[in-house]
DNA sequence: TCCTTTATTGACTGATCATTCCATAATCCG
DNA sequence: CGGATTATGGAATGATCAGTCAATAAAGGA
């Protein structure tokens, strides 16, 4: 089914994440893309579209791989507080790579309908899930009862966002793990 | 002093600042500088240098601007708590406007030592000042007692960079004041 | 072996970009 | 009025950019 070692779409995308992550849509050029994901200028085209097609594939793939890690660790502790605990200290581990999605949005803001689209899924998905894990940890009693599971939810992803932007501005790890527990510990 | 109507400086920075925190660096020109600045386009190099210098100059304007807000709102109130409150209840009401110092962190991290200088120093200042305030508030029993000064004050900073991004990210007024209340509230 | 498929690269186009040179106009000061 | 100063905009430069076309190479299948 193919001739010349037909390359892996998804690998050249995740090259493509990579150098979107670092330097935003406009900072990046194709030939930086091309290098990155190791495959020629044409095929680029050929493969992706244009160079906005592409970064909205990279966003769309980057937003999933991330809501995917999100609701493994929310799951990865048989307590809902712990869950929500794994999914901060994951945030906190992997914080200096830059992440897409605040990128994406700090670039963009709301002006692409199809980008908006995107994270909009992607955030609903998320924000269920929580909302859900949220909601036990409140039945157990380790989330204070008067706290709105929405209002906690989006509180909590406010600051991995808050997490994600220090580690970009240059915090030292002991400053985001003591992002993570205070935003943790604030739902207590 | 001047013999065409001299502009000014400072309000074609304002003008200039209006543009970077909308578009960010590279998705700006030099034609949507001299358009919002309603200068001459030999005026603007003549006077800024390049857009780099113009950039640079912008973001530091801007981090002075609103470090001097930040301390306005913190001791717009005689009792220190009610000083953070005011703080984040003017980020809430003003995070409508992209903000300028996240823009350029997600755009360029640490990469320029030029940059990073103006932000680390905006950034102490404002700090300071908040740590400040938190110890007042412990000290009138309105903080918690075992939180310590600089972590809440990072946390509260954080939190700021939050609702500025939720905003960005499409997020409505009651959803931001609810991010604002919730960090408040989680310092008691 | 030959054909088909796939990837690559060079050359090119047209656009846009930042930036500079220069001529011109406008305005204030003496 | 006249000369100094300041802002402006046209023209041009060289670079870079995204994207296209066409020729070429590589490799699997028949």
């Amino acid at each position: 089914m193919a001739r010349p070692k037909e390359f892996d779409k998804d690998l050249a995308l995740d090259a493509a994440i990579g150098v979107f992550r670092e330097h935003g849509f406009e900072g990046t050029s194709a030939g930086m893309l091309t290098g990155a994901m190791k495959i020629g200028r044409q095929s680029l085209y050929d493969t992706f579209g244009d160079k906005w097609r592409l970064y909205c594939a990279a966003v769309a793939r980057y937003a999933e791989a991330e809501t995917r890690a999100h609701l493994a660790a929310l799951r990865g502790a048989s307590r809902a507080i712990d869950g929500l605990g794994e999914m901060m200290q994951r945030v906190v581990a992997e914080a200096r790579r830059p992440c897409l999605g605040i990128g994406s949005i700090c670039e963009f803001g709301r002006r692409s309908a199809e980008l908006s689209a995107i994270h909009d899924a992607a955030h609903a998905a998320l924000q269920a899930a929580i909302v859900r894990r949220v909601g036990e940890a409140q039945a157990a009693g380790d989330v204070r009862p008067d706290l709105d599971p929405q209002e906690a939810t989006g509180f909590l992803l406010g600051n991995v966002a808050a997490i994600r932007l220090a580690a970009r501005g240059g915090a030292d790890d002991a400053h985001l793990a003591a992002l993570g527990r205070l935003a943790l510990r604030a739902l207590r």
